[in-house]
DNA sequence: TTACATCCTGGACTGTGGTCCAAGGTCATG
DNA sequence: CATGACCTTGGACCACAGTCCAGGATGTAA
């Protein structure tokens, strides 16, 4: 038979079996089937919905957003799913938009720093510690914080 | 005197008591004195060095590398303080440039979907649950994982 | 003095996504 | 049938960055 146990199937995703047992408890992936010993049996169907979990895992959606995105394909509500998709591009995209602030705040910084000499010179600690004009170039922003 | 109580550093760098404490446990900000009660109390400088610590978060440092950052200001090794900022620009922007293989492949699959229908015909459903031709627009990136 | 705000300590708890362990049971191969 | 690989459960533990709580002490103003 074309079933699979646990460690088959882990292999196979590439990932730790401590893992798929913990996707279990989670609510995310059950075996197709038990042994009389309690084994756990999978067919390709869960080794498929494995991938799919690891895949939207690196899309940004955590495992509570997949569960529900799984539970949406069950309920072949297209529509809902297509919408969920747009919420978490609209997030993926706020989230560059705030790390490219960071960047331009330490590319300045990094640019006006002479690499040597005192620690007063340095805008980088400056802008960071103190309140002259280096700080203003600053994100300054809590939202990055709260966005994840 | 203008020496602060715990609760007046708090607010005026808009954080929570618990926060400050929180620090000093994690060893990045103590009291510049006690009163013989044991209050805390703060100057200007550890206002400072709270400030400090925020706008580094928000540069997406995290608190280890703040506490790295602090002590090397304190070495005034304004070198190291360049070459950690300059590995931390590099970071965010692996960061951003995933992100961005993150955004391409959620836009492609969402300008796909017909938003009704039936879910087998859904290419978000089809490329994460699948092997479809969709899977391969995906980044498939265990990177975005680990780059936290 | 009486209120009331503020502060102290130590420790527990949150959520996320796992990872590891012990003690024992089962499966497949030679 | 023995060996070794594989599997079971329940629960503990990790990092991260806080957050909250109990029970008691202290500070300040009317």
């Amino acid at each position: 038979m074309d079933s699979l146990g646990i460690g088959a199937l882990a292999r196979k995703a590439g990932v730790r079996i401590d893992t798929v047992r913990y996707y279990e408890r989670s609510g995310l992936l059950a075996p197709k089937s038990r042994l009389p010993s309690g084994y756990r049996r999978y067919g390709l169907g869960e080794l498929a919905r494995l991938r799919f979990i690891r895949r939207a895992q690196a899309l940004g959606f955590s495992l509570r957003e997949i569960r529900e995105l799984l539970a949406l394909s069950k309920g072949r509500d297209v529509a809902r799913v297509k919408r969920t998709a747009q919420t978490k591009l609209a997030d993926v995209e706020a989230r560059i938009a705030a790390l490219q602030r960071v960047r331009e705040g330490l590319a300045t910084l990094i640019a006006a720093c002479p690499g040597h000499g005192d620690a007063a010179d340095c805008p980088i600690l400056q802008a960071l510690g103190g309140e002259g004009p280096g700080a203003s170039q600053l994100p300054h922003s809590p939202e990055l914080r709260a966005q994840r």
